[in-house]
Parts: C-alpha cells; structure tokens; sequence
RNA sequence: GGGCCUGUAGCUCAGUUUUGGUUAGAGCGUUCGACUGAUAAUCGAGAGGUCGGAAGUUCGAGUCUUCCCAGGCCCA
C-alpha cells in the first residue's frame, strides 16, 4: 500500500460564543477546499477543528444570564462551572452549522481550551517558556474599581459624564538645565522657567516622574506676570483663554530641540524629566503632558520605553501611603482637594476649573474608576532575544500574500512584551508559586508546574483556588499561588503544543495556517512567539491570511448598518454550496464582497456546471466498462476532447496548489461553457441520438464523456462538495469505484495523443466555426433560415485552411450543425451560407437530397437508413 | 493620525511584478434570435469599460512615480 504523506493544516479556534457569520463559513470553506483538494492528491490531510473557550466575552453573557450581583458571579467555582456549560452550548450550536457548510472534519474529536487535557497543556507550555527564561514580572495599568477592590477589562467599563477638577500646574525646571534651556530659547539670563502640565486628575500628581512633549510641535517661551513659563505654541491662545491672563510671548523654538531637561516636582524631593513622545497632542491642555507611569497607559509605556521607573503613590489597594502624609490613606480621589491645595502653598497653581467629560465608570456599580497599575506577568521579547528570533524565523515561513511578512515584521518590531495577566475568574490560572512577603517564584517552581498540570487534567482550572500547596512544597508557609488568569491568546497560540503535537508527534509543524488577516496581531503572532519559545522554530510554513466580507460598497457588515448577510439563510435558501461556490469564486486575498446579487449570479454559474453534469451522466445511462473504446479507435473529435480534459485537470491542480480558488472554478466553469457546452457536447449529440446504440461512433463518444464525468467531478469536489459527492453517488459509472469521491484521488496518468489533426489545426477548426457561426447568424436575421440544420455553408479559402478542413472530408457538416458543408481553395478567406432546399430528415433533422428516396422510410435520409436497419455508418473525425 | 492592503464592463474575475508596446479580455447578467432530444435547460449573435481621480516620467501608461478620493484590516 501506498504511504501518503501528511498535509496538515492547523485551524484557528473560533471564540465559543453566538452564531457562525460569514466571516466563519469563509474560513472554513477556505480551509476545507484546500484539505479536500490535497486529499484528493493523495496526502493524509486531516482536519481537527477547535474551539477558543475561555476569556471575558462567556464570562460577561453568564454574567448578564444570572445577574451582575448574582450569588452565582460571586462563587468563582460555581461561576466557571456555568462558563463552562455555557461555551459548551455554544460550541454545540456551532458545530452544526459548520457541518452544514459541507466541511469536513475530526468533528468527534474536536480540541476545545476547556478540556481539562487541553488546560493541562496550557500550564505545561506557560511551564516550558518559564523554563526557558522568558516569563518576568512587571506591571502595568488596568482601569481599576476602589470600591471593589478589583480590576476591569475595557468591556466592563462604561462611559458617563463626570465633572473634574482640571487644573493646570507649572513644573520649574532644575538649576542645571535652566542655563541650557535659556540657550535653547537664545533669551537673556532667567532666573526661572516652569514647563506647564494640565490634568483632570489631581490625585496623579504625586506619581508624576515626567512631562511629555511632542518634538513636531513648535514650544514657545512666555511671560506672564514677570514669570516665564513653556506652553505649545499652538496652546498660546487657548492658555490665555482659560487662565484668562495676558502674556508675552519670548521666544518659540522646535520641540526636537528640547532635550536632556530636568524639572522639579512642585511638591515632592523628586525630579521629572522632559521627555518627546508623540502621543501629546494639541487637542486640550497646554501641549506639556504630565506623566505618572502608574497611571496612564501613554505614560507607562513612553516611561517604559525611556527606562523611567515607575513610582506608585498608591498602594495595592489604590490608598495612599503613608509616606504621603498629608493624604495617607485616602482613596485616590478623595485627595484631589488636597492635592490641590498643596500646589497652591508652593506657587505652583496657575488655573483651576470645573471640567465636563466622558469619564470610565464600574459597570457594576456606576462609580468612577481609576487607571492604576499592578503588578502583572509578561512574557519578555527582550530576554533571551525571543523578538530578535522570531523576525528571524518569519523570513523562512511562506506568506501568502506576500505582504504577509512585511505586515507580522512591523507588528513585531513594535510590540510591547507579551502581557500574559488577566485578573479573571474564567481562564486557565497562572500556577506561580510566589513568595509571601518577597514576591520571589518558588525554587522549584519548573517542577511544580508539571505537578500542578496534573492536578488540573484530572481537575480542570477549579482546582487550582482549591488545592492547597502543602501538598506539593515543604516550604508552604512562606508562600502563596498567584491569582491571575492567562490571557487567552496563550490559549489559542500554544495549539502547536497542545493540539499539533499533542495529537500528531513532535516537531511536527502545520503546513498551513489560513485565517482571517486580522490574525497577523492576533493568533499568527501568539503561535509564532509561544513556539519560538518553546521550541525556537516557527509554527507554520505557510500563513494564508483572507479578507474580510464586505457589502456591495464595501463597507464592512455590522447590524447598524443593516448589511449583515447571514450564512444560516444563504444555505437555507439556495443551499450549501452556493455558499462554497461563493467563497470560490471571490478573491479571498483582499476584502470579500457578499450581496443579494453576487449571489444570485453564483447560482447561476453554479447551474451552468450541474446542468453539464446531468447531461453528461443522461447520456451515459446505458454505458458501462465493456463498452469503453480505447483510445487510438476513438474518433477525432473525442480524442481531442480527452486531450483538453487532461490539460484543464493540470492547470486547476495548479490553481488549487497555489490556492487560486477563484480562479480554478472560474477555468471549470468556463470549461462547461465553451469546450463542452459550445463544441463538444453540441457536436456529439448528433452522435448520441442518432447513431446505433452499439456503434464505435456512440460508443467513442460515451468514453469521452466518461472521462470527462471522471475527471470533472473530482475538479469540482473541493469546492461544490455537496453536488459532487450527489453526482458520485447517483451514477454507476462512479459509485462503483467506491464509496464517495473523497475518497478517490486525481488520476493524473499521462495519455499518447496521437492523432493526425493536431492541436494547433483544432484550434483553427473553431476558428472558423465561430465564423460560419457569425455568417449563419447574419441569414437568420435576414429571416433566410432559422435552425443552422437549414443551412448549406460554403467555404473559400487558402491553401493552409484547406488542407485542415479536408482532413474532415464529408463529416465537415458536423462541425457546424448545418446540413451540408463545403470547401473549395481561394485566394482568401470566404463564407457564404444558403438554405437548405432539401427535405428535413425526421430523425436526424438535417436537410437531405435522399430524403424521400426511400419507399420503407420516406421520411428518413440514407444516413438515417444505414443507421436503423443496416450495419450503421462510419465516424472518424466528428 | 500611523502601518499594511484594495479599487479594471451591472456582477465575479484575467491582464499590472520578472518585461510599459496593436483595437483592455472571459464568464454571468442584459438585449435580440434559434431550437424544443440538457427544457425552471441548451445553441447563436449583439450592446456594454475616460482601467477610482489628478498630475508627472515616456515616442507610448490599466501597467512606473507623486498626490488625492473611497473602502478594508490592525493600531493610536
């Protein structure tokens, strides 16, 4: 037995939550037309599809089932279980739908992130990239709730309007960096110069360790009240406004030019340095930013980004210290008044007013949030040069389309290192074992990450809050398990381990991965770094990235905008496989367009082709091995339909091997038209009806079209799967080779064509059929003839032409469904059609001199005749 | 606002890179006609395009350059 080689496409989770859209049944069928395709080439390709279980969204549905406040939400245990319950009902729902797509799949054994097997495997691979030293601890601001005591992912924030205190406060610059700037700004000797910060958070101030300005903006010196003072120049008017003050303006230099200043903080022993980021902008304020990495995201990466440490002025509860003594203890916001008093004492209040804007508030309990940092774990791009490793594997992988590379390259070139926390209660745990007062991870924490995957694989997630760690370390007292979740992308991303490797061995990696292009950020990259990582090879060879579906405009389909097309109705009201002839049809590389119409026209090429198959399968009712002829007895015309089978079946392979669907089905259908439907099989039928049923000229023929059916049908299977596997079903040519057309193959033996007309004469034979087609066009609307059989078509011509179209001898007639046809020499090109004035043969309906000359059969001509009650007449080029 | 991508007949797509070069092609739809032995089919013929817009390079631009417009994905 032949061994395949395996073709393995490694699938995207779908987040388990609602209803398949479009967009899902396009990354499907996409991945399905190619495994199909490959399976029929002969590779074991099999196809385990998944889903992507936890993370925010569930939660947030089960939330809004059982109620916010719910005794359920409370009980984190309680609270996955329902998690769980619910994606399993989702992803049951969706399972039937992707099935009903016609895609075909380990659909019993599907991956799901909420197996215990497959949590297990999470923990293990966060284990692995542990082991290798690329998990680091860090932090980073989250939008978090006092009242609660707990963080907030952006969905469950909600915006309302609030008023704050805005108040605009002078930052003086240190002694030493007051000679530079005063020759920044080319000015006389000032004793004094202050940036100016303006913030609708107070509270912040005492975490200010910078200020930000944009180097692309024009700053500018002004005086005020024998005071100077460095605003944006475009901010002058604006400050005036506001602090209702009349100032001069000194001086006004390029922001680039500001570097390498020191200012003081107005209130605290600390210095905040001037730093360029372009995330200032001119929209409010004074064009100066005040920085507290603690609690701005802008903040904390440009801090992160100039190795500024961050200092908190909260503690993990978000009060104050207590080294702050004059607002220790205090909520956040609570200190505002204070704060600003404070500045007031140091002279460093310039303006204060009331402010209205759209402010982040808890969803649960419509107070105002703050953005504070904590700490969380990150998977380092720097440490052990894992970003530097991943662009160098990037360039080995085949992206399709090729701007694929350039698109990950500059995604990966800025990305910040990997942010692996959630505090969530529905995810896979993070099972660090910290100290208690050091916050160091445990010594053995490598092992203790097996030890724990264990616990879990026979667990699932809840037994992590429960177990308690006495059971697995000596030293359990001095320490405590970590309560964050991972962030689902480490779900998803390390699929290679648990799902590829898992299931199919080591070191295997995916042939292909083919999702949508929003995934070069998303799923591309989470694989690309949790495998380097792990294993330092990329996950895939080949990344295939679609496009999006959009409406006839273009537009994208959202529900505001009423375009949505639903795939649930497309299958429901013209089926499956229009939908598949849909996505076939469409270039996928860019933005996919679905409408009322487009859909329309693919039922109709999608009629075309299963029109050409019933007529093909309607004449081969009473063929059947025994009367197949072979080759070199063939007539012409049948050999050289084989011939031209043979090529398209070569170029749609190409086509699907280069994953040019649209192309490939565009070339069939084409095929249907032209070579079949407008030559061959209009020519043959002539055969077919009126020839004796046993004859070599029927029999010729019926080969032909047995062919075709063989080799068509598997064309057409990776994408019409549902019509294709009708057809194999349906014909006993085909159902006796087994079981369904999925599970043969492409028969891609060569054949020895020999024939005396060859390819290059074929293809001038149809060129002059198109134009005697044209001239008996031209005596039908002289209302001459109707019916081509009516007519008599004379051909003038060259020598060269001559000798092709002899070749055909009296059969000419045939090539152009007329009732005779002739061809003498000229010196150039001529056709003249006449009618017919001979009798129309009832059987045959061409127009015939021996029409009559029968006493037996006077409606029949000679042909007709031989063909009824005598041996039968002879073919061998038509 | 930034990065990447897309824009050719009513619709779906060729043609654009390596190589700028006759009148820009195909199928569907549409119009007209034929057939009634693929018939909720089939055959034949015709109409339909300032190649998103503008400028430039060139003897010559759908193709190269710049800018603009519309839209998509990802960020801000």
């Amino acid at each position: 037995m032949k061994i395949k080689s395996c073709f393995f496409c490694m699938t995207g989770p779908p987040y388990a939550n609602g209803d398949i859209h479009l967009g899902h049944s396009v990354n499907k069928i996409l991945k399905d037309i190619t495994i199909k395709h490959k399976t029929l080439q002969g590779f074991n390709a099999p196809f385990v599809p998944g889903w992507d279980c936890h993370g925010l969204p569930i939660e947030l549905n089960v939330e809004k089932k059982h109620g916010k406040n719910s005794e359920l939400v409370k009980n984190k245990e309680a609270f996955q279980k329902a998690c769980k319950e619910y994606a399993e009902s989702q992803i049951n729902k969706q399972l039937n739908d992707f099935k009903r797509l016609g895609v075909l799949g380990d659909w019993e054994n599907s991956y799901k992130s909420l197996d215990p097997k497959f949590e297990a495997d999470i923990v293990r691979s966060l284990g692995i990239i542990y082991s290798e030293g690329y998990l680091e601890k860090g932090e980073k601001p989250v939008h978090w709730c006092q009242e609660s005591g707990s963080s907030l992912a952006e969905a469950e924030v909600e915006y309302i309007d609030k008023t704050s205190k805005a108040i605009d406060v002078a930052f003086k610059v240190d002694h030493v960096s007051l000679k530079k700037l005063n020759d920044i700004f080319n000015t006389e000797d000032t004793d004094e110069i202050s940036f100016v910060i303006w913030t609708t958070t107070p509270w912040t101030i005492p975490s200010n360790v910078a200020v930000c300005i944009n180097p692309e903006y024009k700053y500018s010196l002004i005086k005020m009240k024998n005071k100077f003072y460095v605003i944006a120049f475009e901010m002058i008017d604006l400050c005036s406004k506001r602090w209702k003050q009349k100032f001069d303006v000194v001086s006004t230099i390029q922001g680039e030019k500001l570097s390498d200043i020191e200012l003081i903080h107005p209130f605290l022993d600390r210095k905040s340095v001037l730093l360029h980021a372009d995330h200032v902008t001119t929209e409010a304020g004074t064009g100066c930013v005040h920085t507290a990495p603690a609690h701005g995201m802008d903040d904390y990466l440009v801090c992160k980004k100039n190795n500024i440490e961050t200092i908190h002025s909260l503690n993990n509860k978000a009060f104050f210290k207590d080294e702050l003594d004059f607002i220790a203890g205090l909520p956040a916001m609570k200190a505002d008044p204070l704060i600003v008093e404070k500045l007031q004492e140091h002279n460093a209040l310039i303006n204060i007013e009331d402010y209205h804007h759209s402010y982040p508030h808890c969803w649960r309990r419509k107070t105002p949030l703050i953005f504070t940092s904590t700490p969380q774990w990150f998977i380092s791009m720097k440490k052990n040069n894992l970003i530097k490793d991943a662009l160098k594997h990037i360039k080995s992988v085949n992206w399709e389309p090729s701007w694929g590379l350039q698109r990950i390259e500059s995604m990966l070139t800025d990305r910040p290192d990997w942010c692996i926390s959630r505090q969530r209660n529905w995810g896979v745990p993070i099972t660090l074992v910290v100290h208690k007062d050091t916050g160091e991870i445990h010594p053995s924490q490598k092992d203790l990450f097996e030890k724990f995957a264990q616990t879990i694989e026979k667990e699932g997630i809840s037994a992590w809050d429960k177990l308690s760690l006495k059971d697995y370390i000596e030293d359990h007292e001095e320490y405590i398990k970590t309560s964050d979740s991972l962030d689902v992308w480490f779900d998803s991303g390390v699929t290679h381990y648990a799902v590829s490797e898992k299931r199919f061995g080591n070191n295997v990696v995916a042939d292909l991965y083919l999702e949508g292009s929003d995934q070069h950020r998303g799923w591309f990259q989470s694989s690309l770094l949790s495998s380097i990582a792990m294993n330092k090879s990329a996950p895939y060879k080949t990344v295939l990235t679609h496009g999006f579906v959009v409406d006839e405009q273009g537009r994208k389909q959202s529900k505001s905008l009423g375009n949505v097309v639903s795939p649930q109705k497309v299958w429901d009201s013209l089926g499956a496989d229009i939908l598949r002839l849909w996505v076939a049809s469409t270039d996928f590389r860019s933005e996919m367009v679905a409408s009322d119409e487009i859909l329309k026209r693919t039922s109709d090429q999608y009629r075309r082709i299963r029109n050409t198959f019933r007529f093909i399968l309607g004449n081969l009712s009473d063929f059947s091995d025994k009367n197949k002829v072979k080759f070199e007895d063939q007539v012409e015309l049948d050999k050289w339909i084989i011939n031209e089978t043979k090529i398209l079946q070569k170029e749609i392979i190409s086509l699907y091997e280069s994953y040019s669907y649209h192309k490939a089905i565009q070339k069939i259908h084409n095929f249907c038209v032209n070579e079949l439907g407008g030559i061959y099989l209009d020519i043959v039928k002539d055969r077919l009806y009126t020839c004796k049923d046993e004859s070599l000229a029927r029999r010729s023929c019926q080969t032909s079209l047995d062919f075709i059916l063989n080799v068509l049908v598997r064309l057409i299977a990776p994408i019409l799967s549902y019509t294709a596997e009708e057809i194999w079903q349906t014909s006993n040519r085909l159902n006796i080779q087994g079981g369904s057309v999925f599970l043969s193959n492409f028969d891609t033996s060569q054949i020895n064509y020999e024939s005396n007309i060859n390819q290059s004469e074929w293809k001038r034979i149809f060129e002059i059929k198109d134009a005697v087609n044209q001239s008996i066009e031209a005596m039908r609307n002289e209302n001459k003839i109707k019916g081509s059989l009516d007519s008599v078509v004379d051909i003038q011509t060259t020598s060269n032409d001559l000798n092709i179209l002899k070749k055909l001898g009296e059969e000419l007639h045939f090539l152009f469904i007329s009732s005779e046809a002739n061809v003498n020499k000229a010196k150039s090109f001529k056709i003249k059609v006449n009618s017919s004035k001979n009798t129309k043969c009832v059987r045959c309906w061409h127009r015939c001199s021996s029409v009559g000359s029968s006493k037996e059969h006077p409606e029949l001509c000679n042909r007709c005749i031989e063909n009824v009650e005598k041996n039968g007449e002879q073919r061998s080029f038509l």
